[in-house]
DNA sequence: GGGAGTCGTAAAAATAGCGTTAAAAGACAG
DNA sequence: CTGTCTTTTAACGCTATTTTTACGACTCCC
């Protein structure tokens, strides 16, 4: 199984940006300064960047060739608690909002000053020591060998064959996944995907894991994928063979 | 370092600046967005403020007329992590990163926008809440190399075999092991785990914690891993082998 | 030593929770 | 408007869990 683990020595930084020239030029800074750096061009690469390789730091333009800057954060924040820095020629105070409330840490206007920027970069990587070194490592891809997610993409392959899942189903088994291995509650998962007012539902989540097992292939005469934790919740579990 | 428990409702802020009609503007400001405030006009009072109350955030001015801000900041850091957003009419990059490497987490110029500033205090309060949350997450684990019990993933192992417990059966166990050592009484377990109404119904325990002393291995023969006590309930015990 | 109260075990009965199926209702794109 | 995909509703069998019932054993105290 692929689980990402941050045991580097050097902190690894995301640069998702279309301009050569400013990959360029945050490449040298950043390499001086120590840093294991990633890049993409546009936001399709640089989300599947993010997924495997689980950097420490995402620097983000919001002006990219093939998606909406805002979606890529949207869509990182997703599955992803990494710090982001948002890089973007536009100095309007509505887009900063946005943008920081979507999930962003900080956000930067070109043109900007290579100092400040690593200092503010800095500064994010010095949150991270903190609080998220030591917190569990988001699994972003599972893949072991049958079954593949990859929640980056959406994309789930039982033997290497897509399986489509519906919009609830996919949120239910992310939400076990991120938690993979913990028990997620009924309550929680009926509270997060059919809103607090159904709580008590639980027939929902009944046949909605149901489905899930059939797609994901899950034999209830062997160890399953999904495990049931009765009058509990909920858990998504590694099969060891 | 000072562990202030912070079970507030609302987030609470301090302000530490000379100029009034800022003050008087940020009042406004985070008032309506709900948060607790506390306002300093100088470096003193503010670190007075800030160790007695521990506030969860820091808005800090560098210009004050008592002493300088990156000292205010420095003494802070000393004893507090709590996240500092910094307020400054110097634009001028080696002010920011100095700030930054100070330990401060923004840098805000003035004149700023409210919304800008509003949002990125979201975003370190955000941050604050992620990083308090996950080490209150007690991670109480139990392991004498034979019995392990592991209450936040919900799983309990004897000699590597994973066992399974009922509902009741783990919230028992749960309570015994958080009083580990220590004497839980019938009427509390009752009282917990069946309601103010049955804590006369001692049998329903007996046989619960029976079903449990034989899950976990427990020998009637030997010392056991729950004890009792009689009239009085239940303890959970380590071995001493 | 004996009786009252307390505890431990075993089995049966009752209940609650889970998984599945099928059909109806709703959402959504062409 | 129509057909397809998704979600909701309803119903049933099955299993796990809890409760009930019954009985033997132990302890404390007189």
């Amino acid at each position: 199984m692929t689980v990402s683990t941050k045991n580097r020595e050097k902190p690894c930084i995301l640069i998702i940006d279309d301009e050569p020239q400013i990959r360029h030029f945050l490449r040298i800074s950043l390499k001086t300064e120590g840093y294991e750096l990633l890049e993409a061009e546009n936001g399709e690469t640089g989300l599947g960047l993010c997924a495997r390789h689980s950097p420490d730091l995402v620097i983000l333009d919001l002006g990219l060739p093939d998606m909406d800057g805002s979606d890529v954060l949207a869509a990182l924040r997703e599955w992803s608690s990494a710090p982001v820095i948002i890089l973007s020629v536009r100095d309007r105070e509505l887009e900063k909002v946005k943008a920081l409330d979507l999930g962003a840490n900080d956000y930067v206007t070109k043109p900007f000053g290579v100092d400040e920027l690593l200092a503010r970069v800095r500064t994010q990587l010095r949150n991270l020591d903190r609080s998220n070194r030591r917190s569990t490592d988001a699994m972003v891809i599972f893949d072991d060998g049958t079954l593949r997610i990859d929640l980056s993409m959406r994309k789930i392959t039982v033997n290497g064959d897509p399986i489509k899942l519906t919009p609830k189903e996919f949120a239910v088994l992310k939400i076990l996944m991120l938690a993979s291995g913990k028990i997620v509650t009924q309550s929680q998962l009926l509270k997060d995907i059919w809103g607090p007012t159904h709580t008590k539902d639980t027939h929902y989540l009944r046949i909605l894991i149901g489905r899930l097992r059939q797609k994901l292939g899950d034999d209830p005469t062997e160890q399953q994928y999904i495990q049931t934790e009765q009058g509990v919740g909920y858990r998504f579990m590694e099969l060891d063979g």
